[in-house]
DNA sequence: AAAAACTTGCAACTCAGTTGCAAGTTTTTT
DNA sequence: AAAAAACTTGCAACTGAGTTGCAAGTTTTT
């Protein structure tokens, strides 16, 4: 594990530090999206706040994690999968939301399906937010 | 249209006052989502910032309007079309924001398509964002 | 091992959004 | 049509997320 958040740092050009490796190893051992306040509490308040921030500016700007929008409007990160590290294949993305358990989850096994929107329209992303009841809580 | 303004607020159970007139006015004469600094700028700031939020609120609560998650995560609020009031049709809505021009649209034409969740998924909502060049910047 | 480059924590700040309350409006009642 | 009741508004003060500059501390390079 610390082996492969290494491997991830470096190839970004990234310093290793602890704060970075301890917030990748959030990511990586957890399925589903992360808000800021969710890290700093599984951080265990280790870390400043303004750490954190940056360190999720850092990522997402180096296409380690993706934001997702969420139909309450807050902010959630989740790590782009194998998938993304190769291309970008971040532009088209399924995420549901569970109104039971709160989790978000990116789910990558579903492509997003063909829009078909009026004549005229160019499309570059297409970002999904399926709310529902998740597997676990069904 | 102030007549439909007046019966749109009494048919929800609302006082009509200069505020909500006005800001309902603004949406009717409005083909894209407006976020909150937008109807603050084109009411010239007749309103006091509060009194903006409340009657953003108050619409949302009535089903008179709906928020739109957008891609970076700021909040915009479009007007519920004629399909919305029978019914709830919240449910399933397209948005378009264009990279162009900023616009933020609610395509009411095209209907969401057909995910295909993996088994024990419960969809309840679905919310899709696309982003691109309108038809218009085209 | 030292120098250069980068990252962190702190303090101070900004900006969106919220709350309580008194004054002002709208609606209902008589 | 006037008075009472119910609701809405603006103000001031607050909260909480997110940002910035900077000095001290780490990591990386040489």
């Amino acid at each position: 594990m610390q082996e492969q958040i290494q491997k991830i740092l470096k190839h970004n050009q990234l310093s290793v530090t602890g704060g970075r490796t301890k917030i990748l190893e959030l990511f990586l051992a957890q399925d589903d999206a992360l808000a800021h306040a969710d890290i700093e509490r599984k951080t265990g308040e280790k870390f400043d706040r303004v750490t954190v921030y940056r360190t999720l500016q850092t990522f997402l700007e180096k296409g380690i994690i993706h934001s997702i929008p969420t139909s309450d409007n807050s902010v959630k990160y989740a790590l782009c999968k194998d998938n993304c590290s190769e291309g970008h294949h971040h532009d088209h993305h399924v995420h549901f939301m569970c109104s039971v358990c709160g989790k978000t989850l990116c789910i990558d096994e579903v492509s997003v399906p063909v829009v078909n929107l009026p004549a005229g329209y160019k499309v570059e992303q297409i970002q999904m937010i399926v709310t529902g009841v998740c597997k676990d809580c069904a």
